[in-house]
DNA sequence: CGGGTTCTTGACTAGTTTCAAGCAAAGTGG
DNA sequence: CCACTTTGCTTGAAACTAGTCAAGAACCCG
């Protein structure tokens, strides 16, 4: 199966052995919901850094989970301006909006080699019908991803600069976190400049110069692609507060 | 019962008679989904205009649907910076996140007086086991709003401030069209222009200059308070592009 | 070892906020 | 019924923030 630009994964990961099930903050599957979950993943996707596999103006057949990677969603403008709106790491789900609505109204693209989950929408109803559980679940998760960009609204329309750039940091190193990806209060990170301009709604050079600003604070380093927070509380003052750490969350 | 800053209504609207139902766009219900939902509905609020009936930061027993009148979401930050985060009328429901996560990130106020359908979120697990299309529907609604919020955030991130005025403006003068406000091209708007800055992620004197900028295109005028679009294809050519007609939406 | 992408920097320009002041309309209370 | 207060709107000037342009350095990949 050839889904956008991505292909079918040679490997399958079944359910009953999801790497992701091991992490703590994870909602456990009763039997019955594992059950099914396993026969909803039809198959495992896998798509190149760089590649769009969900497109504005499309409507998706399918809905997909990150097992492994980044991705992000964005928006642009005809004249090629981009707002990138969210990111999502393992655990998170992709397409619902182009499962529930017309067409997706936003794209998303892979940060790094991506690994999917893939579910079938024509099977969701079966899902909504059979396993309220599961359908709160999706509600759940849909209702986080507002939070996020909520927040995210927040720091785009009344943070300063400096403030907004420790916060998104700050926001993407808490939810690495959560992921198991930091070791050592240091992390991979896959962004290029251009993309946390993008994500934070300004220039490329301008967000250069702020990030100048804040590595003066030693508050973090950047420096070929590993991120460190050095002081975490520094972090926190600037960004003008701490990002809480989150409650046990679920995941299909 | 009194609820925040709410009264509960002398009046109690049966859901068989809901006035909204009258209106085109919005999904049919069945006979079994009506008489739930009739259940569901406990009470009726009434909530003076500049009251916040939910709290950032508190949880809510209740989630509520909007009967007559407009709301606001909004977060704030410690030093009183305010970012308005999107609108609510007749039809839209308030309160999901806090039913459904540990607490609410983001406050509502009602922006005229406002009457309220009350839904205890303790039956909300009801609603899902029972009646899956109704729990669809939340879903769909909670995806509706992250849609809006996503074409807000590209709105503040990367629209000028002229075009980001020209397409909020825009954008709720065709949502309060499909609520049936609008009679030949004008309504009465309930906003200070501190609302639309707060919103617009701007400060007052500077959405007060692009405002009368805005005016000088002849496309729209705001007098007294009474908004009046004059040549919405200009309106439109100014905000970058169109609001779309919406396809029928859900509500409960 | 090229050639492309990403990062960095300075100089200049445009956009936005802040400050300050005045005005108009609406609401309040003696 | 009329001062008086409050709220919202408007405007100009000065200060600051952020964007654009341009060019060079550093890094990465085949």
């Amino acid at each position: 199966m050839i889904v956008g630009q991505g292909r079918s994964n040679g490997q399958f990961t079944p359910c009953d052995l999801c790497p992701l099930r091991q992490r703590r903050g994870l909602r456990a599957f009763t039997a019955d919901e594992l059950a099914f979950v396993k026969e909803f993943k039809t198959d495992e996707l896998r798509v190149d850094a760089g590649a769009s596999f969900l497109r504005e103006g499309t409507r998706s057949e399918y809905l997909y989970t990150v097992l492994h990677g980044w991705a992000f969603r964005y928006k642009m403008l005809d004249d090629g301006r981009r707002q990138i709106l969210n990111y999502a790491l393992p655990a998170d789900m992709l397409g619902l909006q182009g499962a529930l609505m017309r067409e997706m109204e936003h794209s998303v693209e892979a940060l790094t080699p991506l690994t999917l989950c893939v579910f079938p929408r024509a099977k969701l109803w079966d899902l909504y019908s059979r396993f309220p559980s599961l359908a709160f679940d999706i509600t759940w998760l849909a209702a986080r991803e507002e939070q996020l960009i909520d927040e995210h609204l927040l720091s785009i329309g009344r943070r300063t600069s400096l403030e907004r750039t420790a916060f998104l940091l700050l926001h993407l190193f808490a939810r690495a976190e959560e992921s198991g990806l930091v070791k050592d209060n240091a992390i991979q990170f896959p962004f290029t400049q251009q993309h946390l301009a993008d994500t934070l709604g300004m220039s490329l050079v301008h967000t250069n110069k702020t990030l100048k600003r804040l590595m003066l604070s030693r508050a973090v380093r950047w420096k070929d692609r590993v991120f460190e927070v050095v002081d975490r509380a520094a972090l926190a003052e600037i960004a003008g507060e701490d990002v809480a750490p989150r409650a046990p969350r679920p995941f299909i």
